[in-house]
DNA sequence: TTGTCAATTCTTGTATCCCAGATTGAATAC
DNA sequence: GTATTCAATCTGGGATACAAGAATTGACAA
């Protein structure tokens, strides 16, 4: 018998609820500001306060929440230093995994990265986004599989992670379809081509289409907002 | 009255807790496998258990410490996987901070670049390592504040971080001090040539200085590692 | 001597209680 | 009417007590 592993309904007390805060956190379901009290959130899971306590210090590592002793807790604000910190790292990172995958490129990584282009392109005929969504994550994930450097998109899928909160704001992903799958064409190309500086080009150029998008959110929910650096 | 931060010895429980157990760990008078019980650290500290847990979910997250429930709690054995993984991402923050710095480097930032390196030759005539070790420090982050990157550098110094408790193992760092000059010597040539190629090559070979010494504690030490990969 | 099994004793997880600081709002003095 | 003060109340911080699982150690039998 291979030992059933339990877990009624989740994990442990803490981990459903880290989930479930993270969840409505990034999901911006719950707001930048928005006050929450150990006492509620425990209430709500008929638990104790100890369990939503490691809860928050969990999420409170992760950036999420601000504990302020004594005072209250709160969701919190996006932070225009953090932002441009994760998106330094990841074009740094991006940037590196791309020369990687043009020195280790060969026909069956040219034909992975074609393939999915053309589901993308299907995607991308069907509007759906969804599908696409993840083909975007299978592309870069590919990329990165390429140039023998996995880690690489760990980190990437990190800082992307601490983004992604901010684009729930943004509206019409659907409209930047296009453009990001050409994007995709382009460093494909420039991959199979073997030509390192047109790939990171590309991957650079590919990265701003999210400046757009941040910068009129920064403007559109200065509310949520933290620094004005 | 400016009011009193008051802070009778440290700050919080919690994070006098922290910051022990992180010294103990990352200084290697800790070693991977140590056992270490939240009674005990709570007896230690003369406090009750419960600052003592949130002090190991921070460390956790950190991954510093593995707590196994209901089993034990031990300061986590080294990861080649993590090592990889966190020498790839200072080598693609560096290499894109290199290239800022070669774009925004004006006669000011040469200046500072070579100051910095005087004082290191200084340093390194007078056989002073924990002066050079600052003045390495500096010279990294100056880099990083000419390419006006200055996140670039908390990245830096965090991966940094990740693998100073291996490096506490190698000896003879005095050694490696003259060959490290030199790097920054060429790479402080090559910014101010305006020779972004150049730089980074030079900031790449920079950071294999680090490698043999990780590999050689890896086969020396090999009893605190945790994954073969 | 060795293998097995059970009780004991560790470990961390959770609940409950009390405490101190901070906010807030009402009452009071001006 | 305004400003100040003080107390009720809400916040998280910490201590203690209890629960449950895993490892160890001991006895006992083969």
């Amino acid at each position: 018998m291979p030992k059933v592993e339990t877990a009624p309904e989740g994990r442990s007390s803490v981990e459903r609820i880290v989930d479930f805060l993270y969840k409505e956190i990034t999901s911006m379901r719950m707001l930048p500001g928005t006050r929450i009290s150990e006492t509620d959130i425990a209430g709500k899971f008929g638990v104790s306060r100890q369990p939503v306590r490691e809860a928050f210090t969990h999420l409170a590592n992760m950036d999420l929440i601000l504990v302020r002793p004594k005072r209250a807790t709160e969701v919190k604000k996006l932070s225009i230093k953090a932002i441009e910190k994760s998106r330094f790292v990841r074009a740094a990172v991006e940037a590196a995994a791309l020369r990687e995958a043009v020195k280790h490129c060969d026909a069956a990584a040219g034909f992975q990265l074609e393939a999915l282009l053309a589901l993308q392109k299907k995607a991308l005929a069907e509007r759906d986004y969804r599908a696409f969504s993840k083909l975007d994550y299978d592309f870069h994930k590919t990329v990165c599989d390429i140039g023998k450097v996995p880690y690489a998109f760990e980190v990437i899928r990190e800082e992307k992670e601490k983004v992604d909160r901010l684009c729930m704001l943004g509206l019409a992903k659907e409209d930047r379809m296009p453009l990001l799958v050409e994007d995709h064409e382009e460093i494909t190309d420039a991959i199979k081509a073997g030509d390192a500086e047109r790939a990171v080009d590309a991957g650079m150029l590919h990265l701003t289409r999210l400046d757009d998008t941040i910068k009129s959110i920064r403007i559109n929910s200065a509310a949520y907002f933290d620094d004005n650096a």
